[in-house]
DNA sequence: GCGATCAGTT
DNA sequence: CACAACTGATCGC
């Protein structure tokens, strides 16, 4: 939870995110996303009142924003005040005190977040310096080195402050897979559930308002069948979204929500009500996104299963080294601490410790020809004091073949006259175009080998529904999960080789390895009659009891190894047609895909920030500005050709023997001693251990 | 009745 | 614990 107040302390007088108590008396408004938690205040009578008696108060957003914030009702009051404001346009505007008519002048310029449509970073500059709030945001690594107006003349500009998003600044959160690799994680659990009949569908269980769509323009793209929600109207205007989702509940593939959702699913009902199609019972694992797919394996059947990768997807510390600011203000205080002590892990990362001491510089040095860059920003505070600070010289990486920096235009906004901003809204359908980016990272044009899948994949509507053709593989009948964690390059491949029954049963493979304490078998199987009845048992009994959680993650230290996940999966030639990422040097990167399972007895949990970390109007910016389409994106979010990110020091990779050892006592079912470790890791590692002896409790 | 806050769930 | 919600109870206006 953000415990930000709203207010910067350069540039009190204006709120972000926060709406109430001071704030109230702000002058200018901004918000970095249409997340709940980021808009206390936003619809309470007092800021309404406060609207009403002011003339010029207003909020400033991204476009994207904009229109998902006026999509409901309760948010109207603010049509007129809204003034959207474009990507990475630098825009002045004034804030004026009503009262005194004392007025101050600010640049801000929005920086996609890449955390939901429409999430922007705020980059602040006026006369009490230069200034970041992240917001939240998901950013992969060297994400921040892209962006040019982070830059100027050549380096990062010199920030005063960050207000940063630290919710995942502790240990525990080290390993969090890229965005690709949690999808491709649920893109071949949802294919091995669909694709075994119409009846098999998915319910993608999200719980906040917007960030997946992602997830769901992905899947939609890849299996040809719109994503069932309770209400697309705030899409409208984004096509690219819109188009891969429906109302009509007759896909395979669910986002729905109800309130009562987790209970129906029990009964292998869906949030939208269905239960059958055609009079046949639908067979339904739940799949959901969620970030914290560390810190919610806290129940006792959960069974985790971790090869962990040597980094982070993306990481605050590489954000914050790389923007070296001189003060960070974390956003998010974690209760066990204090601002205090999460600023004292943060403030390595700072200026101040970068170099305390005092530079050698030769003396006699003539004052500058500067360089002309045509950066317009008059209050080039880089070019004031490139010589007393220590910022480190980095390049920003050409992103852009026609990168010159021209004079940015800076559009001011005058705070009377909002309403010619509001065109905007007409941007939106080049805003957010994921689609075009991932199909890029998988062809949507392979077809499944085994059926005439691809006939419906081109078919914008899927309410004929898939036609189903039996499945050719061998065993017929049992999911393999495993086999899209595994790598095949080696015989150590065994995230859940080792895992009793992974793979030895033979028909029945899944029965223990998704069994709970009591040794009892939830079948993922498809074993369509044992699915249904299991699921009256479980009424009497209670599903949590029985769900395991598995964490799995794959070691594809190649790269390039995406189609190790083909093994043994039916569907030989999907994924052929993906361009493999491009092996670079500086990969260093490892995958880590986690998946936290659950199917009717079992409900899949999956991906960490990826699903919910959707980036539209990033992904926009790469598609279309940064990158050459040549690259893979999953090569994108982890590294880059352009330039050399280092890796999280910390992020050791853990050794195999370790693993090796986990998973033998996981296997056996025998408790785990967890060895205390000093260094960042311990944390990491008991909770490891903690959970997987949990799970054999 | 509405809103804010808190505790509890997922 | 921390995501990003939602529900329900309680209290105050």
């Amino acid at each position: 939870m953000s415990s930000f107040e709203g207010q910067m302390a350069e540039y009190p007088t204006i709120s972000i995110d926060r709406f109430d108590r001071e704030n109230l008396r702000a002058r200018a408004y901004f918000l970095s996303h249409c997340h709940k938690d980021h808009m206390k205040g936003l619809r309470a009578p007092s800021l309404k009142r406060r609207l009403e008696c002011s003339l010029k108060v207003c909020l400033y957003c991204s476009p994207v924003t904009k229109e998902l914030l006026l999509t409901s009702p309760k948010y109207r009051f603010w049509e007129k005040r809204i003034v959207s404001i474009e990507i990475e346009t630098p825009t002045q505007i004034s804030l004026v005190d009503e009262a005194s008519g004392e007025k101050e002048e600010i640049v801000v310029t929005l920086l996609p977040a890449g955390h939901c449509p429409g999430s922007v970073m705020f980059l602040f500059q006026g006369n009490n310096g230069t200034v970041l709030y992240t917001g939240d945001f998901r950013l992969a690594k060297g994400e921040a080195a892209r962006m040019e107006l982070l830059h100027s003349g050549g380096r990062v500009k010199d920030i005063q402050s960050v207000y940063l998003d630290t919710t995942f600044c502790d240990p525990k959160y080290y390993q969090i897979p890229s965005r690709e690799e949690c999808l491709r994680g649920i893109m071949e659990l949802v294919r091995n559930w669909i694709s075994r009949s119409p009846y098999h569908v998915v319910w993608l269980n999200c719980k906040a308002a917007y960030g997946y769509e992602y997830l769901f323009t992905n899947l939609s793209e890849e299996f040809g069948l719109q994503v069932h929600v309770n209400k697309l109207d705030m899409f409208r205007n984004m096509p690219d979204i819109l188009h891969h989702l429906t109302t009509d509940r007759d896909t395979q593939i669910h986002a729905c929500r109800h309130p009562k959702a987790e209970e129906y699913f029990q009964w292998n009902k869906l949030p939208c009500g269905i239960t059958s199609k055609n009079k046949i019972p639908l067979h339904t694992i739940s799949i959901k996104p969620s970030t914290m797919w560390f810190g919610e394996r806290t129940r006792k059947t959960n069974i985790i299963v971790s090869v962990s990768g040597e980094k982070p997807c993306w990481s605050i510390k590489d954000f914050l080294s790389y923007i070296c600011p001189v003060n960070v203000y974390p956003n998010v205080i974690p209760l066990g601490t204090t601002m205090d002590k999460v600023k004292e892990i943060l403030k390595p990362l700072c200026r101040s410790s970068q170099s305390t001491e005092p530079k050698y510089k030769p003396l006699g040095k003539l004052k500058r020809a500067r360089t002309i860059h045509l950066d317009s920003e008059e209050e080039d505070d880089d070019g004031l004091f490139d010589d007393l600070l220590p910022a480190p010289l980095r390049h920003k990486v050409p992103n852009h073949k026609t990168l010159h920096p021209e004079v940015f235009p800076t559009p001011t906004i005058s705070q009377n006259q909002p309403e010619k901003w509001r065109e905007s809204t007409g941007c939106f359908k080049a805003e957010s175009m994921p689609t075009v980016l991932w199909a890029n990272f998988i062809d949507c044009e392979e077809s499944n080998s085994e059926n005439e899948e691809s006939e419906i994949l081109g078919s914008a509507q899927g309410d004929t529904g898939p036609v189903f053709q039996p499945q050719q593989r061998a065993d017929g009948e049992v999911p393999q999960w495993e086999v899209f964690f595994k790598r095949d390059d080696e015989g150590t491949d065994d995230c859940l080789e080792n895992l009793p029954s992974s793979t030895e049963a033979g028909g029945s493979q899944s029965p223990k390895l998704f069994s709970d304490s009591d040794g009892e078998s939830t079948h993922i199987s498809s074993q369509a009659s044992s699915q249904s009845t299991h699921i009256s048992e479980q009424g009497s009994q209670g599903w949590d009891s029985q769900s395991d959680t598995v964490l799995l993650s794959s070691q594809d230290r190649n790269s390039g190894d995406i189609t190790s996940l083909n093994k043994g999966v039916y569907r030989p030639g999907i994924k052929e047609n993906i361009p493999a990422p491009q092996p670079e040097q500086n990969v260093l990167c490892l995958n880590d895909t986690y998946l936290d399972f659950k199917s009717r007895d079992q409900d899949v949990n999956t991906l960490p920030s990826a699903g919910e970390t959707t980036t539209l109007s990033s992904g926009k910016q790469m598609l279309q500005e940064k990158r050459p389409l040549t690259l893979s994106s999953s090569a994108d979010s982890q590294s880059s050709s352009d330039f050399e990110i280092p890796c999280t020091p910390e992020a050791e990779l853990p050794k195999q023997e370790h693993l090796q050892y986990l998973y033998e006592k996981l296997a056996t079912g025998e408790s785990i001693v967890v060895e205390k470790r000093k260094d960042i890791h311990s944390s990491y590692w008991s909770r490891l251990h903690q959970n997987i002896k949990s799970s054999c409790n």
